[in-house]
DNA sequence: TTAGGGTTAG
């Protein structure tokens, strides 16, 4: 199991050094974390290279610094390497430096190795808690957390006696490995062991019960505390956030006695989950007069949030914020960015930090490829897909989803079928119902109705809403009214009450002049008394987020908005529009039916934006629902009209409108 | 060797 040490030798010289520093600096190099890790290791390159001996000292830093390389590619070699360093200098017999070895093994995957490393010492003077510690916490550092708690039980079988570091170590595995059972065992014998009152041991306690959503637990631990600090009240804050509760988790966090940049950022990322996108930008403004330092977690939801609304300018804002905060962008951070500018439309920033990144993983991969995919670059997304499998990085089932996706916007049918059968048999990945709404979506904008039901037939599941609801809107595209009826039979079965599909099937009739099927359809609509969900629409203008609803008054710019709404109307109509009325899901007279099209939040959002903003810059709009087929006509027409590039993403997909065209070719 | 916060689809 040993490497030879010139090997290992030769291992270390492969990673890569920053700066020369002194043998003498690298213990406190190794301290520091961050760029510590990396001046360790170049220091104990320097410090043999002047000829001096590693002691027992030198060991556990360096380990600890080469258990921090997570990501890199000499990581898994790196704790062998230094093995072999400890075998030649004669350290075996310090259990510093063994426990170091066990820890650096565990966290870096290599359970055999740390057991083997753990057993030696067994065999020598016995295992102390020290080391068994070292595997539990080293393990958890690992996320391999069942395997954490599984060497927790093996301690106690050996007979070594669990210290509060023990329990913290295996609690916290417990909690992220959602093992409340075992949680609950290791609370009882805390009990009896009488480390209770270790403010470390108690925080882990409330953590492992908010983390298994015991909230009852958690709060019943919290509560018996004599002594609390900010790490207890942030367990509590993020378990309550994690179950959606975020009133709760806000009621906490104010009356927390102090807070720090994690439990901000718990709470921002309590909003960011619970979908609350604007409250986690104003938390994250309140952060900033609290004057508490942000870090890369920080930025991490605050993009997060920025995603989800569209807002271009506060992410671009938060760039330049890190800048200036010497905040890094970290692996995570990078995939936010892309995920952000992917999801404002914006391709070439997203390929900008893609480009940047030093360190990518799997995540920063299937980021792009989604990106590139949904934005119309369907190609290019599948040329990422093959450099993501010629750098090793191994594709999981999302990735598939952004290739699907590539196929459908680039046309590529056999193309997607292939591989969807080599994500089955090369990558032994089982297709979901996801990865079928994409084949579903991919045949049925080809026109291959027939085909797309007949996977609905093969399919192991049963089709939910989504899935029929892409083939309905594949009948309605070919205009396929059979097919498109007996769908959304189907359809309103599961879901009686979905007005996408009393939209989609009337736009059908009305296709064919089937205007007695139309009057029928929204009689029944009315009887029923289905609502179609408001439309609403986001725009972003000079950091603030503007939302529009259909026909709403509601903004301050109201009147300018419908009055610039209503030339924008006269000069497409000098163009040849004509409003098409056929998805006004109103009873009303034609002359009404109009302006309730008119007055689409898409539309005022555009109005507003033409008012508000500088020329030729790019109007982004976020939509709720699926955009209805008279407003992708009049943005067509503005797009040309008046120069303007818009970009909208609807509930499904990217609309890039650019002289007068779309870039999905009229099919969503 | 020890407690709290982070990224991809629907």
């Amino acid at each position: 199991m040993l490497l030879n040490p010139s090997r290992a030798r030769g291992l270390l010289d492969g990673i890569p050094r920053r700066r020369p520093a002194a043998a003498c600096y690298y213990r406190a190099a190794a301290r520091d974390r961050a760029d510590g890790d990396e001046d360790a290791l170049a220091a104990y390159g320097t410090m043999l290279a002047r000829g001096a001996r590693p002691d027992a000292y030198t060991f556990p830093p360096l380990l600890k610094a080469v258990a921090a390389r997570r990501g890199a590619t000499s990581a898994c070699s790196a704790p062998a390497a230094v093995h072999a360093h400890v075998v030649k200098f004669g350290m075996c017999r310090s259990a510093h430096a063994a426990s170091a070895l066990v820890f650096a093994y565990a966290s870096g995957g290599d359970g055999a190795a740390a057991r083997a490393a753990l057993l030696e010492l067994e065999l020598g003077r016995g295992a102390s808690p020290v080391a068994w510690n070292a595997l539990i916490s080293g393990h958890c550092r690992g996320k391999r957390f069942g395997e954490s708690c599984r060497s927790f039980v093996d301690m106690v079988r050996a007979g070594a006696a669990p210290t509060a570091v023990t329990y913290v170590s295996v609690l916290s595995a417990c909690g992220k490995g959602r093992d409340l059972l075992l949680g609950a065992q290791v609370h009882k014998r805390v009990v009896e062991s009488g480390v209770l009152t270790d403010l470390k041991v108690e925080n882990a306690l409330v953590d492992m019960y908010a983390e298994c959503a015991d909230m009852d637990s958690a709060w019943r631990v919290f509560d018996g505390m004599e002594v609390r600090n900010v790490v207890s009240w942030t367990s509590l804050v993020s378990g309550f956030a994690r179950l959606g509760q975020v009133d709760r988790a806000r009621d906490l966090f104010d009356g927390m006695p102090e807070r720090d940049t994690i439990s901000w950022t718990a709470m921002i990322d309590g909003y960011v989950q619970a979908a609350q996108f604007k409250e986690a930008l104003e938390m994250f403004r309140e952060m900033q007069y609290s004057n508490v330092r942000a870090d890369e977690f920080t930025m991490v939801s605050v993009i997060t949030a920025c995603a989800q609304l569209g807002a271009l300018e506060m992410g671009e804002w938060v760039r330049v914020y890190m800048r200036r905060q010497g905040i890094e962008m970290d692996v995570f951070v990078g995939n936010a960015l892309i995920d952000m500018y992917s999801k404002c439309g914006s391709v070439e920033r997203a390929l900008e930090v893609f480009k940047e990144m030093h360190s990518r993983d799997k995540f920063t991969w299937t980021a792009i490829i989604l990106g590139l995919a949904v934005n119309g670059h369907g190609e290019e997304a599948i040329d990422m897909f093959h450099r993501m499998i010629r750098v090793s990085e191994a594709p999981d089932e999302v990735t598939f989803i952004g290739v699907l996706t590539a196929c459908t916007h680039a046309g590529l049918v056999d193309k997607g079928r292939e591989f969807f059968l080599s994500m089955i048999h090369s990558y032994k990945i089982a297709p979901n119902l996801v990865h079928y709404g994409c084949i579903i979506d991919l045949l049925g904008r080809a026109g291959k109705i027939t085909e797309a039901l007949e996977t609905i037939d093969q399919m192991p599941m049963t089709p939910n809403a989504t899935i029929l609801g892409t083939l309905l809107a594949a009948c309605r595209v070919h205009g396929n009214l059979d097919v498109g009826e007996l769908v959304a039979q189907h359809l309103l079965e599961l879901d009686p009450d979905n007005s996408m599909v009393y939209v989609l099937l009337s736009n059908m009739y009305a296709k064919s002049n089937r205007w007695e099927d139309v009057r029928r359809l929204r009689q029944s609509i009315m009887e029923k008394g289905i609502k179609k969900e408001p439309g609403c629409s986001l725009i972003e203008m000079n950091g603030m987020i503007h939302e529009f609803v259909a026909g709403d008054r509601s903004h301050p710019m109201s009147n300018e908005i419908y009055s610039k709404l209503g030339n924008i109307i006269t000069d497409l109509k000098n163009v040849g529009y004509f409003p098409d009325v056929t998805e006004a899901f109103v009873e009303v007279a034609e002359e009404e039916k109009q302006k309730v099209i008119y007055w689409h939040s898409e539309k005022l959002a555009i109005a507003f934006a033409l008012l508000s903003s500088e020329p030729n810059t790019v109007i982004r709009i976020v939509k709720n629902l699926r955009m209805c087929l008279d407003c992708h006509n009049a943005i067509k027409l503005i797009s040309g009209l008046y120069g303007r590039e818009v970009v909208v993403r609807d509930r499904t997909r990217f609309h890039h409108f650019r002289h007068g065209f779309c870039s999905c070719k009229d099919y969503w």
